[in-house]
DNA sequence: TTTGCAATGTTAGCAGCTCTCACATATGTT
DNA sequence: AACATATGTGAGAGCTGCTAACATTGCAAA
């Protein structure tokens, strides 16, 4: 449990038995796909850089898509530590708490934007296994939880959730992929997405209000 | 340039020469990444469904990429024309006609959800060639459009465009990738993306109206 | 401490893929 | 009819994912 002493590089001590192999295979993947994106990614290529032979990875992943699962679950607690911050930065239940969410979440994608495609482009069809359940949602559920501490103020009701969730999700998942797969640049070039976010969240919450309450 | 004369399998008179290569190996390409997804589509796999050796294809194509960029360009076209008739279903100008727009966005991506992805997912960094620039924001300029005569309805002036329309590009891109990555399928199982897209459109074009307005 | 087992890494090798090069064959232009 | 060009083939280099048999190490029971 003390695999992590501080230093990275805690002196090989065989230089046969890696000894954090799992790991250093992970950043090296997670190094390799930032720079040639997700697609052309190669296990051997992780292989060389962790200084290990291409067969040692079978002894951690079943499989090459295993360990890019096992990248995109990292990926998923990443983005969920983000949100749970970026709320937690505003008064609960405010608009601007879920306008800075959504904001970091585009953030994110802006960042890791081959780790963000890994993350949701795994369109494997029998995904839905428990971890799915419970990582992938789990960062919609720190949306969710703002949703019904909004509509709480607004005089919503808890069941409605969903039917604003759902949108906003829709809209800042959107700016992501439309940002990092460079959609913009041809269309409106100078686009700030933090403004866009704010903008069409605070119109859609706007709208849906009063709709809610007409 | 009649290449196409009618039928399809224009009897192979010689057997050497394929005489329709390039489109053959598109359609077979395409139906490889409906089966199997476009990250494990194989060149080599195309080449035995068009019934010519692993060279051939390089005597249309640059390179395997060039294919995908290739198929990726039927696909802007294809999703063009959709948004064009979508449009011009309900009259100019009207919600309906935005909302329709939207639909067929999604329902595209719905039925064809790995050349969508592939579309979309080509994050080249020098891809602005002119081509992209007439090709990809192509169907873009449909939105743009119909934008356009929905403020002109309303009141509102032409520069904000696309103060409007990115917002609502986000909802149904973010709605698409959300649907056919099964996203929804763990958070909101039963999402009527339909109705989804309809209800987000209508609150969001009510709040930035409203806005503007004030 | 020693012994034995499970974990982890290595080498060798198969099959498959992309892409190139030299060569073969069809098309069409003069 | 003859040549130039377009299009397809075969063989092969170099890479990849993955497996199988073998080597080394760490740990735990004897």
């Amino acid at each position: 449990m003390d695999t992590s002493r501080g230093g990275e590089e805690t002196a090989k001590k065989s230089s046969y038995h890696h000894g954090h192999l799992r790991e250093a295979l992970l950043d090296a993947a997670h190094l390799l796909i930032a720079e040639h994106g997700p697609e052309d990614f190669t296990l051997a290529e992780a292989c060389r850089r962790a200084g290990v032979s291409t067969a040692a990875p079978y002894r951690h992943f079943a499989d090459r898509s295993a360990l890019i699962d096992a990248l995109a679950a990292r990926g998923f607690t990443l983005l969920t530590e983000r949100l749970r911050t970026a709320r937690d930065r505003h008064e609960q239940g405010s608009v601007q708490s879920i306008v800075s969410m959504g904001q970091a979440y585009v953030a994110f994608a802006a960042a890791e934007p081959a780790l963000f495609r890994l993350m949701f482009g795994r369109h494997r069809l029998p995904p839905p296994t428990e971890q799915a359940m419970a990582e992938g949602p789990g960062c919609f559920n720190v949306l969710l939880e703002a949703v019904v501490a909004w509509l709480s103020k607004t005089g919503g009701t808890p069941a409605e959730q969903l039917d604003i969730a759902v949108p906003l999700w829709t809209i800042v998942h959107g700016t992501s992929h439309l940002l990092i797969d460079h959609d913009f640049d041809n269309v409106a070039p100078g686009t700030d997405v933090d403004e866009l976010v704010a903008r069409a969240t605070e119109a859609f919450l706007a709208g849906a209000s009063a709709k809610g309450r007409e």
